[in-house]
DNA sequence: GGGGATAACATGGGTTAGTATGGGATACAA
DNA sequence: TTGTATCCCATACTAACCCATGTTATCCCC
């Protein structure tokens, strides 16, 4: 699951550093449960949003819950094409190197306004990337809308199962 | 899974580098998980599409998926036959030379009316090949309409367990 | 609990290998 | 021959790999 915020270095080759509780995220996800599909990739995945100037990533199991999703719609349903476009043709396969780096395509910095440093977003089963400037001003305002919106916030369900190796 | 865009050069002699990642997709798909039938087969399968002027291709898995789908119809439903006319009688082996390119006949080039530039749209277990204009209308249209339907793009329950029958 | 040793992380830079692409040479068919 | 397809070689460019270093966090011993 991926949690946290931090702001990384965005050096002159393109290059950040994923932050290591990412890293381990994703290269449990690519080792331990393997699918079936015997398709391992050591590395991140990475979009531009198609709903602001910011960067969307998770690892292969996130493509892989979007691929189940998507292929359970009719294949010419619009909004599959348009789904498929704008996350799959759009995203871009970044494997680690021998430290934790992968290096970021000059377009998806474009698109994201990145230069100099980029902030990682932990958002549970996905991430997001974004120019820490453009993230400061949206922080406040998350924290104050979460307090107005604080009684949809009801967990439901599985009541106090002991619940087994929860783990991780 | 076949991820990311691209655009290529289509050379006078008809060539085109098929991108790194593609290539690894269809390799990996030949040697790893041989189904038992084992047709290997070091390329991409291509045809020109049913729904508009450009080209439909994948690995011989995805070809194997189609044909397991077809089989599952009634051998003379109309529809059926038509897929396999489609699909199957159009589609062309297109293998990698030394270097990673495959030689494009030149009734699909003039179906998806390429010349000079092509561009490579990777969509999860397939990929189609555009014209690097027609497709650039498209994508921008494809991220409005993904951002109009984003309501739709809902991955539930399914704790992070990927589970048995995952895709790809 | 304090303080030093050790490992992990983030970052910079140089070198190497892979990718994309052009062109020539060879084999085959019309 | 002429056209076409395949194979081989050469090259610019870029991404991957390797090594080094500062800083932070963790461990362990006294």
């Amino acid at each position: 699951m991926f949690l946290s915020r931090s702001t990384n270095a965005l050096d002159a080759k393109g290059r950040i550093s994923v932050p290591a509780d990412f890293r381990s995220v994703v290269s449990e996800q690519a080792s331990g449960l393997n699918t079936g599909s015997s398709e391992i990739f050591d590395g991140i995945i990475v979009w531009p949003s198609f709903d602001g100037p910011y960067l969307e990533g998770g690892g292969i199991a996130l493509l892989r819950d979007y691929q189940a999703l998507l292929e359970n719609m009719d294949p010419y349903d619009d909004a599959r094409i348009a789904f498929e476009r704008a996350i799959f043709a759009e995203s871009r396969r970044l494997s680690f190197d021998a430290n934790g780096r992968v290096s970021l395509p000059k377009e998806l910095a474009d698109y994201a306004q990145l230069n100099g440093q980029v902030t990682f977003i932990g958002l549970g089963r996905r991430f997001e990337i974004w120019s820490p400037k453009s993230y400061e001003a949206l922080a406040v305002n998350a924290r104050e809308m979460a307090r107005e919106n604080r009684h949809r916030l009801r967990l439901v369900g599985r009541s106090n199962t002991p619940q087994n190796g929860g783990a991780s």
